[in-house]
RNA sequence: GGGCGUGUGGCCUAGCAUGGAUAUGGCAGCAGCCUCCUAAGCUGCAAGUCAGGGGUUCAAAUCCCCUCACGCCCGCCA
């Protein structure tokens, strides 16, 4: 190297995360410098450039106007006037833009001392003390989790798991819908519904056994009035505080609740703290919620039951009367909501809710209620859109679902028989542990890649995909890794650029280089399905590596290139634990 | 009827917030690559009216308007 190790180390302590940063930073102030240096003030916009053409691009279109002279002629000025950088080793003109190369081997070295150093910790950023509550998953207590709903969790998941890599401090929260009909309604089956009337669920697990009552009261009720009114008195004693009513709905909740969350600990989420709806009902602030409610100008009232009019907050249509209680004075799911947002902005500097896309309005109306009632904060919400089938939406209570249990297991099978098909020296239980890391992150991968406002039909060709952009193609090449430094045992780590000249060596460290930058885009910008997306892009890189350049057999490169391989490694598995996937050593 | 969202090769998808250089990948298809670190891989070929139409702009997949298709919502349900 011509430049000392020292030199890198200088601005940030002797710490740079992002490798990027420093290259990013100096052809920003030399544009800059450029701009004052012609009397030139006005808001510019740095690009990367498609494909291979350079690291960096100044588009000149946006100050021809102003300048009055073409493009062309403004990039070849200002190209001029930029001072001398030490870490862009080209700058040259192409019509009306500036193009900037950022020097290769400067980037391979702080690249691969950064993450040789940070190993586990590369992407992680310095902790910004912001408290964030991020409430996801939420799913009704009333039969296991269905893939129409399973996006929640895993964009809940996954974004927690992206955020906290950026520095937030995250706590994630699932509130249990213990109050209103329907949980009431399979409370009301599970006790009157004779169990051998019920179809007998495949699964011993408590929210399979239990879901059959759920339908099967629902189609009783469809029936017989008498029910409907029965439901309604249990709602109102349960509303009014009757504990032997509370207890045993909540009773017939957790035993459900316990199942979902089992499915979810199987694809690896895992919640932070239960918060039970009907808490908001016992400790009085949802009654508190509507007293204040009443009070402001907004309210009205119609046979009893009060509601908001909320014209004036850009509400339009039928949509504008937003009721908070029954006649019979009882309060509604999005008052205790509101109950629940209260007590949420108490606990936390920023509030996150991951929702399906039949939420907004009711979050619209709750939005316009804090308001009201005079609450600087609001909830950020990411809607996704519905998971369907080619037949149509999914639903519990009709019995046409996919359930998250069966494509877990149906997954887990799948990856099984790949695995024997290639690894028969494997001892089973060994081949089991493998094939539960691909087959949940084959299911976790599909659904993250996709963003959360696209509909997705479900197929199960697609999510039990295992080939290209897909978990097991990111993962098999962290195995590839593992098995080259595991045959290699003990090495010299050499980090040194000059010896990794192949093109394959120096395009897999320039994505290396991006890992922090998707990491912090992805947590800040809530947009978690470029992780995927980087991934593929990264192993895609390694897998081509691998193929063409011998590390082993590498002669006297082979350290620099082990050490190449180690930096692949750690961060092909740090991708893949933010995404929540798992990172088999071999399969 | 109103509101919100989605529409990119046969199928799935990135890019849209912040308009810029030949629209990103994958699957399926076709043609190749395992005496050499795991072929869940690699290489090449073929495939696109960016839903349609107007507009703004030096420049539109990206911004604005209209239309069409699909999804979600419009309950004193949750």
């Amino acid at each position: 190297m011509e430049e000392s190790p020292q030199y890198f180390a200088s601005e940030r302590g002797d710490r740079f995360l992002d490798p990027i940063e420093p290259f990013r930073k100096e052809v920003e102030s030399s544009i800059t410098r450029a701009l004052e240096e012609i009397h030139f003030v006005s808001s510019w916009n740095l690009e990367i450039p498609p494909a291979e053409i350079a690291d960096f691009a100044l588009p000149c279109f946006q100050f021809a106007k102003e300048m009055k002279k073409s493009p062309a002629v403004i990039a070849t000025e200002l190209l001029s006037k930029l001072p001398t950088m030490s870490l862009v080793s080209r700058t040259w003109t192409d019509g009306g833009y500036i193009n900037f190369k950022i020097d290769n081997e400067k980037l391979a070295y702080i690249t691969l001392e950064t993450i040789l150093k940070e190993k586990e910790n590369y992407g992680r950023a310095e902790r910004k003390g912001v408290e964030v509550l991020l409430e996801h998953t939420s799913v009704n207590p009333t039969g296991p989790i269905h893939v129409g709903r399973a996006r929640n969790p895993l964009i809940g998941d996954t974004l927690a798991r992206c955020m906290r890599l950026a520095g937030y401090d995250v706590v994630t929260e699932y509130y249990v819908n213990d109050v209103g009909k329907q949980v009431i309604l399979l409370t009301w089956g599970v006790e009157n519904i004779p169990p051998e009337s019920v179809p007998k669920s495949e699964r011993n697990k408590a929210d399979h056994r239990l879901v059959g009552f759920y339908q099967k009261a629902n189609e009783m009720m469809e029936n017989d009035p008498k029910i409907t009114d029965e439901i309604a008195e249990m709602l109102r004693r349960f509303e009014s505080g009757d504990e032997t009513i509370i207890n045993k709905v909540r009773r017939t909740a957790q035993a459900i609740l316990d199942g979902i969350n089992q499915s979810l600990i199987d694809i690896n989420v895992r919640i932070d703290r239960f918060v039970w709806e009907s808490q908001f009902i016992l400790d009085g602030s949802a009654k508190e919620v509507v007293e204040r409610l009443k009070k402001t100008q907004y309210c009205h009232e119609e046979a009893g039951a009060y509601y908001l009019d909320l014209e004036e907050f850009g509400i339009k249509g039928r949509d504008t009367k937003f009721f908070f209680t029954r006649s019979d004075g009882t309060t509604l799911y999005t008052t205790r909501d509101l109950a629940y947002h209260l007590d949420k902005f108490k606990r936390a500097d920023h509030v996150i809710n991951v929702l399906g896309e039949d939420q907004k309005l009711g979050m619209t109306h709750l939005e316009a209620a804090l308001k009201i009632l005079g609450v600087k904060q609001a909830p950020e919400n990411v809607f996704y859109s519905f998971v369907s089938l080619p037949e149509g939406r999914m639903s519990t209570r009709k019995g046409r679902v996919v359930t998250l249990d069966d494509l877990i297991e149906e997954a887990e099978e799948r990856a099984l028989e790949e695995v024997k098909k290639r690894r028969i020296d494997l001892p089973e239980e060994k081949m089991k542990a493998i094939a539960r890391l691909i087959g949940r992150g084959a299911i976790r991968y599909n659904i993250i890649r996709i963003q959360a406002e696209k509909p997705i039909v479900f197929k199960w060709k697609e999510a039990l995909n295992f080939e290209g952009n897909s978990a097991p193609f990111v993962q098999y090449a962290h195995a590839r890794a593992c098995s080259i430094l595991r045959k290699a045992g003990e090495y010299e780590k050499i980090v040194d650029p000059y010896l990794l000249q192949d093109d394959y060596e120096k395009k897999l460290i320039r994505i290396l280089a991006r890992f922090p930058g998707v990491i912090k885009e992805a947590g800040e910008k809530r947009r978690i399905h470029i992780v995927p997306a980087y991934a593929h892009e990264l192993a895609s890189a390694f897998n081509q590596f691998y193929t063409y350049v011998p590390v082993l057999k590498g002669g006297d490169k082979t350290n620099a290139r082990l050490t190449l391989v180690e930096s692949s490694m750690w961060t092909l598995r740090n991708c893949l634990e933010v995404m929540g996937l798992g990172a088999p050593e071999e399969m």
